[in-house]
DNA sequence: GCCAACGTTGGC
DNA sequence: GCCAACGTTGGC
């Protein structure tokens, strides 16, 4: 099983929306990068859900329910999507600039490529969140 | 609101 | 195929 990130700005899409949803199509994604990241997941991976912008912080877990396909916002097909389900909120959230002190999580995609959107999280800095969301 | 980083477009 | 111009993302 894989980790991922996934950005939204709560203007938008937020982690309450998703939450109260369940389950939702991650439409939107217009980037060949983060769309093939898409394109990698499998039924059952789990992602974080980051807010951008607001908060700045990684508030819950969600899991792939539905393998890539096309996202029908895209009007050019070039695009795909996957479903996320949400999980679980973090017992308390995980903030960017946590991630961004802590020696552990120095090399995650998120501070590296700060613009994509979608994003591989390793299984080491996975559980490293996890742990710091618990104490 | 500004700006750095970076992706995309389009002319050549 | 290169690269300048432009647009967008996202942190600060």
């Amino acid at each position: 099983m894989q980790h991922w990130l996934a950005k939204s700005e709560p203007d938008a899409w937020s982690w309450q929306q998703h939450l109260k949803k369940g389950v939702e199509p991650w439409t939107g994604v217009r980037n060949y990068q983060a769309s093939n990241n898409m394109k990698e997941m499998k039924k059952g991976d789990l992602a974080f859900f980051y807010h951008s912008n607001i908060g700045k912080e990684i508030v819950g877990i969600m899991q792939v329910v539905k393998e890539y396909y096309p996202d029908p916002t895209d009007e050019t097909g070039r695009f795909g999507m996957v479903d996320f389900k949400a999980v679980k909120s973090l017992k308390r959230p995980v903030t960017l600039a946590e991630i961004k002190s802590d020696p552990a999580l120095k090399d995650m995609k998120l501070l590296r490529q700060s613009r994509l959107s979608v994003s591989f999280v390793t299984k080491s800095e996975w559980e490293h969140i996890i742990r710091l969301s618990e104490i």
